[in-house]
DNA sequence: TTGTAAGCGTTATCAC
DNA sequence: GTGATAACGCTTACAA
């Protein structure tokens, strides 16, 4: 069943039909009539590739995410798609995994598939060596390239991204505030916004006399057992500290796990913040105090932004926002 | 840059530049050197929308959910995303959330993207009136569909899940062999598979002499809060209950919440069991007994038999496998 | 082994 | 307001 096929039933020409199909005003209401009819009754759907072809773009945005399954990830892949569909943009996903050679090869496949636009989640994408950095660069020459969490400057890429520095910043202080003396860092690895984090940690930590800052961060990469051995090994060795400060909420789950085992008491000797907001940080008992990087907003951003760039406007290439801080139980009152 | 170019400069026919993009045998080792130095020179990639338009395939799938951001179903994403594009396959997401006219009018949407295949992640998308679910048999006539964790009889329709009657009743028969008496089971809602799970933990309820197993079973498809005072109130009103069987791992740590805040000793006082094996329950605080479903094994069964189903063989319209136990620590040993 | 030419099903530009 | 018809860029018989 094709637009010739309608065209027959209906006595109109394909012209017509095409012009029905696409909301034309250039139909008389009663052809417009006789080819609705004629295309309900046969449930004819236009064929997305031959439209696809005439049109040269399908409506399409890749995501790519390392790990669908990452609670943060999976949120933000939700609100990307959510947006998406509102503007009536197909979500085409990708987990590239950490393997920098696959997220090559996942964008080449992506554009292969003549996507109208990509997004990045999570700042590992954007790499610290400019030479690995060029396959976005390059893909940037053909479609826009939106980096969430993360900052590549570039013609055509577009950075959506918290103020982690201040971010992380402003968590420390809160532990000082409340009585902390002598904090410690857990970060995954040392990518854009890793960084970010730790620089704000180890600021505040100097700013509170704290000079063996370096000293007092550690890279939990593994799964939350690793993370837990690497709190006690830190305290074997001799480290004093009495609380942590988290780049995510599983880690801060992990931090959880610690002081528990070793009868700490949570927030009185021992205080933990997260990061994200995450489901983790409710479902921990006690509830993670975590810091809300407005993942919506940043997503609902992106998703705009796209539409204004793919209309030829004008978007910033760089556009920030703070965070905010959410209270629970791993801080005192 | 189109093949037309690339056949003009390499000297040759664009069927031959077709054949060397296909990689046909039927061209002499000299001429496709020939082709692929054009090619790469100007990094030609072929037009996605003119191939698939020939081919009437873009090989892609579309993958729909309730809620990417849920923790269950965005694992199912990532390793069905995984085993799709191991096999060249696209995966176009969908998110639906619970309204049933959403669900149609998303399903539309992949259709008329001429997705290959189309997978449903969740039971729910199946509907106990058999008016709800016309839109999936009228799907299945244009495209295979594949129901994971769901069951739907028609033709073209395939349904994968794991048999959780036998699950609920193994892991409510565990509470019971490890001394609970007075069991208590949280669910969502009367999805297919919540279905299931209830009458597994009834059945096993009545073997063990518990007659009032219709007054022990709750549903709970608010946020965490609110199923903590779901049993908060159940116990008020004289419900006497030592463990807790919970559907999915969130409502697990909804009852180690409850628990912690009664200041009932886990496992000693009070036993909990979560279902799906994620990441929930590896990061409570005991660590929660669980279910695994063999998500993995699920998602990876649907793709090869999406395959298979492509190249016209025979594939069973039904696949059921058990699930196994993950003792932790929120029962006893 | 290579080339010619006919589809694939739309959209859009012209005439009328 | 409507209808021919060219374009979109590829795959694939069929011919050479």
């Amino acid at each position: 069943m094709n637009i010739y096929d309608i065209s027959a039933q209906a006595g109109v020409s394909i012209a017509t039909v095409s012009r029905v199909l696409n909301g034309s005003d250039k139909v008389s209401d009663l052809t417009r009539r006789k080819v609705l009819d004629v295309i309900e009754k046969n449930r004819y759907m236009p064929n997305a590739f031959a439209r696809s072809l005439g049109l040269n773009t399908m409506s399409t945005a890749g995501i790519l995410c390392s790990d669908a399954s990452d609670v943060y990830l999976a949120q933000a892949i939700y609100y990307l798609e959510r947006e998406l569909r509102n503007n009536s943009y197909t979500s085409m996903l990708c987990c590239t995994g950490h393997n920098h050679q696959e997220k090559e090869a996942y964008l080449q496949f992506l554009l292969s598939r003549n996507v109208d636009a990509v997004f990045f989640i999570g700042s590992h994408f954007v790499e610290s060596s400019s030479k690995k950095n060029r396959y976005i660069l390059e893909a940037a020459q053909k479609i826009p390239v939106f980096i969430l969490n993360g900052e590549l400057a570039g013609s055509n890429i577009y950075s959506i991204l918290c103020d982690d520095y201040a971010a992380a910043s402003d968590i420390t202080k809160l532990l000082f505030s409340k009585g902390s003396q002598k904090p410690v860092m857990l970060y995954r690895i040392l990518s854009y916004s890793g960084q970010k984090k730790i620089r704000g940690f180890l600021h505040v930590c100097k700013e509170h006399g704290l000079e063996d800052g370096d000293h007092r961060t550690f890279s939990c990469p593994g799964p939350l057992v690793e993370t837990i051995q690497i709190l006690e090994n830190a305290r074997k060795n001799g480290l004093v500290f009495d609380s942590v400060v988290a780049v995510d909420d599983e880690l801060a789950a992990g931090a959880v796990k610690y002081a528990l085992r070793n009868h700490l008491r949570i927030p009185e000797d021992f205080q933990i913040t997260g990061y994200n907001n995450s489901v983790l940080a409710a479902c921990s008992t006690p509830e993670i105090t975590t810091l809300d990087n407005q993942l919506e907003f940043m997503c609902t951003t992106a998703v705009s932004q796209m539409i204004r760039v793919l209309q030829k406007q004008q978007v910033p290439s760089k556009t920030m926002f703070s965070g905010y801080i959410v209270e629970h139980r791993t801080t005192r009152k």
